[in-house]
DNA sequence: TGAGAGGGAA
DNA sequence: CTAGATCCCTCTCA
């Protein structure tokens, strides 16, 4: 008992940093558990019903998960949590969704569960006789409202009621990009994903979510997933440039040609036995206020749905994928929503996480370089103190934000990155602007046309820009050019999505010693401390650790 | 026919 | 909490 983890009664664990387990024990209580706040010395993780069932999902048992928090424990384990913990996990499976001749129906484990959701009005709506012991026939066209109102009920539902007869399409992958030549296959984390979606064990798959690190390869888990199903598929991504993105991998590296490849976006509207469009187009009312694309789901028997970005869903999808529960669905995503409570509905209607693949252990295989993370603390100037004294809090916050003497600091960083390849990136135009007059780099925002971007990016790419100041399009464009060191001047308000992105940008695998900087820079004793701070959660749950410095521990 | 600007949406 | 970016549709101008 001398472990580094202290397991409080109301679910929630700390963790020492600084023991030497440290590193095992977080990299094992992640698997069931979520970071909630990350001070220097000790960190807070969280048991929530939701971060349990995907790790029940992913085979974690109430044995697995308890036995890991006692290997680690400091102090005997609180009794209450050992129950809560079993009763949670337990939970999943205590329903199951099935299909026989008849039609579809739902069991429950025990008579006390059946009752429980028989009393419910919502969920007992979609049964289509009383309940006949532990058994009851449902309405298969509610499948998906049934297992949102389940969730509610704090039942997540195991469906294996599987899917209908597709539109089949022979999908193959290449041995060699059609493009460079050079040969393709997928690697290790990459299959094992596919795998894991497609049977996931007990040949129950074909619905899920699949977590992979920016630069781990998406849409090749996306094509590997296709090849498995092989039927007509139906791709929706956050953006044109993403479609376009998908339609150029699916050409350079499966079998489909581009007479079975459409595009369906606000400006090319075609569907082809394979379609890829976008979250906006189904979401876009028209003036009658109806959805006027959604029957775009309908236009083909489509038998993979892929939700990429899928913790970008928007609510008229969801309400659209509840109806869809017959046709396999995989979402892709770098980082599970954790901001609201939306995950309970990509749980119940999209399916439990399948896999995530931890950034280290690609960074240990060189598939992404390795990363030094840093915040900066820059106090204000004197003569603002009493301005952001007397500030309301939103003020306050871009005051900090804004603070004119992170351009210092800046220079600082260039000065010691002499050769690197340097994205400045931040939130509020004004102050992007004036980075860019100052140091005389180029700036892009979402007001400068796509072409013009696309030199700018060129020019990086060559080198012969070594600077680029970019706006909140870092967080989105999917094509921006990789670079090795990071600056992060400004951020929202504590998205830890965008913190993930941004480093994202910086991950390509270098030359030498495959090494990348990102520093974020931050006023000193402001609100913007608590927001990076936030925004910070997601890499240190990851293993990336940020190194807090002052201005004058920056060496050149 | 296509490019580009402007408005509305979420 | 804001400011910002994107997308879709429509209109105008060659």
């Amino acid at each position: 008992m001398s472990g580094p983890l202290i397991v409080q009664g109301d679910m929630t664990l700390l963790l020492e940093v600084g023991h030497p387990d440290f590193e095992t024990a977080r990299d094992e209580i992640n698997a069931f558990s979520e970071i909630v706040k990350s001070p220097e010395y000790m960190h807070t993780y969280r048991m929530t019903p939701l971060s349990l069932w995907n790790a029940a999902s992913a085979g974690i048992s109430a044995d697995g998960a308890l036995g890991a928090l006692e290997a680690h424990a400091k102090h005997a384990v609180p009794e209450n949590v050992k129950t809560r913990v079993r009763q949670i996990i337990e939970r999943y499976g205590s329903v199951e969704i099935d299909k026989d001749d008849e039609g579809l129906f739902l069991t429950a484990k025990d008579e006390f569960t059946m009752a429980l959701i028989n009393a419910d009005e919502k969920a007992s709506s979609y049964f289509l006789s009383p309940p006949e012991g532990l058994k009851v026939r449902i309405d298969g066209h509610y499948r998906g409202h049934l297992k949102q109102a389940l969730m509610d009920l704090q039942l997540p539902a195991q469906d294996h009621a599987g899917f209908g007869e597709a539109a089949p399409l022979t999908i193959g992958l290449r041995e060699s990009c059609a493009s460079s030549g050079s040969p393709f296959s997928l690697r290790g984390y990459q299959q094992e994903a596919v795998d894991l979606f497609y049977a996931s064990g007990k040949a129950h798959g074909g619905h899920g979510v699949i977590v992979l690190p920016c630069g781990a390869g998406k849409t090749i888990v996306g094509m590997g997933a296709m090849e498995k199903v092989s039927a007509e598929t139906l791709v929706l991504t956050t953006s044109i440039t993403a479609v376009r993105q998908w339609i150029a991998e699916l050409l350079d590296k499966t079998s489909l040609t581009e007479d079975l490849i459409g595009e369906y976006s606000g400006e090319i509207k075609q569907i082809r036995p394979v379609t890829i469009s976008t979250y906006q187009i189904l979401s876009h009312r028209n003036a009658q206020g109806d959805n006027a694309h959604f029957s775009l789901f309908d236009e083909r028997n489509w038998g993979l749905i892929i939700y990429d970005e899928v913790h970008m869903l928007p609510a008229p999808v969801f309400r659209m994928t509840a109806e869809l529960q017959s046709k396999r669905r995989l979402g892709l995503t770098a980082t599970l929503v954790r901001e609201d409570d939306r995950q309970s509905d990509v749980f119940a209607l999209i399916g439990p996480k399948r896999c995530e693949v931890p950034w280290k252990s690609l960074e240990e295989k060189g598939f992404i370089a390795k990363a030094k993370c840093s915040e900066i603390r820059i106090p204000l100037p004197v003569d603002m103190k009493m301005a952001y004294a007397t500030s309301d809090k939103k003020d306050k916050f871009r005051i900090a934000s804004e603070n004119p003497d992170k351009m210092h600091v800046i220079k600082l960083l260039l000065e010691k990155h002499k050769d690197g390849n340097i994205l400045i990136i931040g939130q509020y135009i004004s102050q992007l602007k004036a980075i860019a007059a100052e140091l005389e780099a180029p700036i892009i925002t979402g007001s400068l046309a796509n072409k013009k971007r696309e030199l700018l990016y060129s020019s990086f790419k060559r080198g012969d820009t070594p600077v680029l100041v970019v706006s909140k399009v870092a967080n989105f464009a999917i094509d921006l050019p990789d670079a090795n060191v990071a600056i992060e001047v400004s951020g929202t308000f504590g998205s830890r999505q965008e913190e993930a992105q941004r480093l994202g940008r910086i991950l390509r695998p270098k030359e030498g010693d495959n090494e990348a900087h990102f520093y974020a820079l931050v006023t000193k004793d402001s609100r913007e401390e608590d927001f990076a701070g936030n925004r910070q959660l997601f890499l240190i749950e990851q293993g990336y650790p940020y190194e807090i410095l002052e201005v004058a521990d920056i060496s050149v």
